[in-house]
RNA sequence: GCGAGCGUAGCCAAGUGGUUAAGGCAGUGGAUUGUGGUUCCACCAUUCGUGGGUUCGAGUCCCAUCGUUCGCCCCA
């Protein structure tokens, strides 16, 4: 019989790992609910010309990454490669943006690609992501990344670099896509094979190549921030004094580009050094192109996904994450004892304590092994005796002490124990 | 999609063509049939990711395949 293994790519989270998921999960809450963000939830499949009309048909992610498939229907559907064109078409549909002002969201959940695997790189991975929709205003950036840095620095991680820059609008780009070019051919037989492609579809992906020579020829070309109109500067430049007024430190950089379609102005990431190639944390930037693109209203919008596998590789380096342990470990023995422990284990559990059942039916010793490894701070223990007499043992097995109680004084004193237990933590 | 390294038990591993596949952790049983964390004893891979091949002989060499890691690419 051949064992069946997860499929390449994929992941299981285990007991041991999953606390760590959790935390995560726990302080982005809380910090989203402070700032008045509302959970979202949306499907993992959609149409698969959502994402080629929202991230755009020429980049990586839709050109060669999705899982995209027929149904029997003959519908072609796309496992969702990223979470913020599900959010905007849930958003169209179901007419959010009417609700006046801005929406304030945020998302979590898994996202799929075909790639090759790679620390902090899967097939099916997870992002936590937030969008706020409805706001051009220079605060809506600074508010968006405030509550990144916020949400990863209550999480413990400061080792952490802020890199932005703004890609202007469309028209902008176009200026400085012809300026790059200009710049850049005269070069063309230096640059690294892949760029020479870029150089007539995707110029400004030749920025962040990483080919030493095109760094090179990348350092003196153009910036885009010299190309930007007017408000596209000031918006700019309003979005980094804000983030200094915050004590949000970062650095420019005119080489960032995003690989989406959508983004405009506004581009970050935040960085780490421990992860190896896959630096980027977290990684967003404005949008204000893609309500409209996808049948809303012209609607701006800016926005930001945390790639969780990313960020607990970085929180497992930090520190150890402890599994729940029982308050009380049930040993029990004997046909009647083993149905008075099953009762009194659910009696405990109604009165908040955390109990585990040994199941095992073995001798008392190895019940008590398992309850030390376990890490139980006491034990309860039923045998024939205690079942004739309706009492139980409780044992404290830091202190060794031992002490019989009837089941109706255990009850009676579990708010004493609750502090006993504290004290023998 | 391209390049490179690796794959021995649940985990960490020794093993460099001669055969009974070290060791440690973990686990199971017992010493101790009503009391754990220490100690002692025993057990725990007919087989080295999988499939072929070379050889008198393969965990060891070759090929393929799958997986994994790192880099490219891409992105979070």
């Amino acid at each position: 019989m051949t064992i069946i293994k997860a499929i390449r790519g994929t992941r299981d989270i285990l007991p041991t790992e999953v606390g760590y998921w959790q935390q995560v999960e726990k302080t982005a809450r809380q910090i989203f609910s402070q700032a008045c963000y509302q959970e979202i939830r949306t499907p993992i499949f959609e149409q698969t010309t959502l994402f080629e009309r929202g991230i755009g048909t020429n980049t990586d992610v839709v050109g060669k990454e999705m899982y995209t498939f027929l149904d029997k229907g003959d519908r072609s559907l796309t496992l969702r490669p990223e979470g913020t064109a599900g959010v905007v078409r849930a958003l169209i549909e179901h007419n959010l943006y009417s609700s006046g002002g801005v929406q304030r969201l945020w998302y979590t959940g898994p996202m799929f690609r075909y790639e090759r695997p790679q620390a902090g790189r899967q097939r099916q991975f997870h992002q936590i992501g937030l969008e706020l929709i409805g706001t051009s205003d220079p605060r809506g950036d600074v508010e968006a990344i405030a509550i990144a840095t916020d949400l990863l620095r209550n999480l413990g991680l400061v080792n952490l670099h802020l890199a932005i820059n703004s890609v202007g609008t469309g028209e902008d780009r176009l200026l400085y896509r012809q300026a790059l070019i200009d710049y850049l051919t005269p070069y063309q037989q230096e640059l690294d094979p892949d760029s020479q492609v870029r150089l007539l579809n995707n110029p400004l992906r030749i920025l962040d190549s990483k080919d030493p020579k095109t760094q090179e020829i990348a350092q003196n070309a153009p910036k885009i921030i010299d190309y930007l109109s007017q408000p596209s500067r000031e918006h700019f430049e309003r979005v980094q004094q804000l983030l200094t007024d915050l004590g949000i430190s970062y650095q420019l950089n005119h080489c960032l580009v995003r690989g989406l379609d959508y983004y405009t102005h506004t581009a970050f990431e935040i960085q780490s050094q421990d992860l190896g190639a896959q630096a980027t944390v977290c990684g967003g930037g404005r949008y204000d192109g893609l309500v409209k693109e996808l049948g809303g209203p012209e609607t701006p919008a800016v926005g930001w996904a945390i790639g969780l596998e990313r960020l607990i590789i970085l929180l497992q380096q930090k520190s150890a994450v402890s599994i729940v342990q029982p308050d009380f470990y049930l040993v029990s023995r004997g046909h009647e004892a083993e149905a008075k422990a099953l009762i009194l284990a659910q009696k405990l559990r109604y009165l908040g304590l955390t109990v585990e059942l040994d199941l095992s039916g073995s001798t008392f010793a190895k019940q008590f092994k398992r309850a030390s490894r376990q890490g139980a701070i006491a034990c309860l223990v039923l045998g024939d005796t205690e079942a004739e007499t309706d009492t139980i043992q409780l044992k404290w097995l830091k202190t060794q002490t031992q002490e019989t109680l009837t089941i109706a004084e255990l009850l009676a004193k579990i708010p004493d124990l609750n502090k006993q237990l504290a004290a023998n933590k």
